[in-house]
DNA sequence: CAAAAACCTGACCAAATGGTCAACTATTTT
DNA sequence: AAAATAGTTGACCATTTGGTCAGGTTTTTG
């Protein structure tokens, strides 16, 4: 039996496993009730191990919220003057049902930094993601304008995309209950989209 | 000067505002993170003081929620088979989006504890929360079958309506962030309004 | 193959926190 | 007005928790 090892493997793996149960413990416990012992055992490791890897809480719970701001900036639809709306706006909707399908975890992880106040996310708000929602409002303001959009405040268009879709991740256990089932299967994810474009889509005049 | 207070008095007003610090730090800080100190630092009363009120975090903690939950029950449109959709689904989202910009805090926490995995509201997500849903989405379908509602699955669009009223007060920060306000006025409440309803009366094919 | 570097971990702190309590003051009751 | 009840609070305690560290093992390097 091979228990050879190098060491970039131990480093990325370990590393890896901590986040993930970084992640999950952040998000059942919040911060402060998320314990380090809890992250180690989650992991299966001991605690001083776990502080080998992320000198701190802080430090490992900031690791944890670069990888979801990392994700948000995949999510990047282009979207220009000439592009066809009905198009753009169908893809954005269903990129970010994808990702919080796809990503719960992380979704309910920025919620919380969100509803707190957003105390280690000031900077990305005000700068990144201010800029690409200006970006965004920018261009369906000029649909507007050319009549091809029936919404004339893209903002409120932009904050109810982002509820609708997320909503699935971040209140994963309230409708998981309403479903009466103990997890997602993949008919819900296609039951949402096929609500949501449509529904956005007549919402926006589109049809 | 009448020093003379009742202690119905007292008393009332002493719960009154650890209710209210204990509200804002569970939120600012999630349940492990609040500490009874800094609730009673926020109140102006010594820690003491809170224990003699509420015998415990975890007691005081269950009488804010209580009190979220009993708010929840007065938003409750009748809506019947022989209810006019589009007034009911109109007024359904300007009671959801009142209540919102009314109440902040106690949709913040609401959602913390959902996307916590909602270990306190079980039963009512279960069973209050449940019932009322199953209620509403009937009488949709009824709607949907007798050709008056262009939306076949319900259950979609009463989680489109939460998710869209109840964002204004969970993402308070980072809406108001992308506002570049330091609070939300009331214009905000009526751009809101102006948005969303007759989006969602479009989507639902109510025009 | 030995020295260096990286990884691992049990045992150990100092600080913070929920909760208690005895002594005290203010209000209500009889 | 005095006895009883309710409200107030500083001081104290047991437990938990983030973080450290010395001495160990494993992997890499020269």
């Amino acid at each position: 039996m091979d228990t050879h090892r190098t060491q970039q493997d131990i480093r990325q793996h370990n590393q890896q496993i901590i986040l993930q149960s970084a992640e999950e413990e952040f998000i059942r416990q919040g911060y402060q009730g998320a314990t380090m012992q809890g992250i180690a055992d989650r992991a299966g490791l001991p605690k001083a191990n776990v502080h080998y890897y992320f000198k701190s809480k802080k430090n490992l719970y900031k690791a944890v919220l670069t990888t979801i701001i990392d994700e948000w900036n995949e999510g990047l639809v282009s979207m220009t003057v000439d592009s066809e709306p009905k198009e753009v706006i169908a893809e954005f909707v269903r990129i970010k049902l994808e990702q919080a399908f796809a990503h719960p975890n992380r979704h309910k992880l920025f919620a919380l930094e969100v509803i707190g106040g957003a105390p280690h996310l000031q900077n990305f708000m005000a700068s990144t993601m201010k800029q690409w929602a200006q970006q965004k409002t920018a261009v369906m303001k000029t649909w507007y304008e050319q009549g091809k959009i029936g919404v004339d405040d893209p903002l409120q268009l932009l904050i109810l995309i982002w509820a609708s879709t997320q909503r699935y991740a971040e209140f994963e256990t309230e409708i998981v209950s309403l479903l009466e089932k103990p997890h997602y299967d993949p008919q819900d994810k296609k039951r949402a989209l096929d609500f949501l474009v449509p529904f956005i889509l007549r919402g926006c005049g589109l049809e």
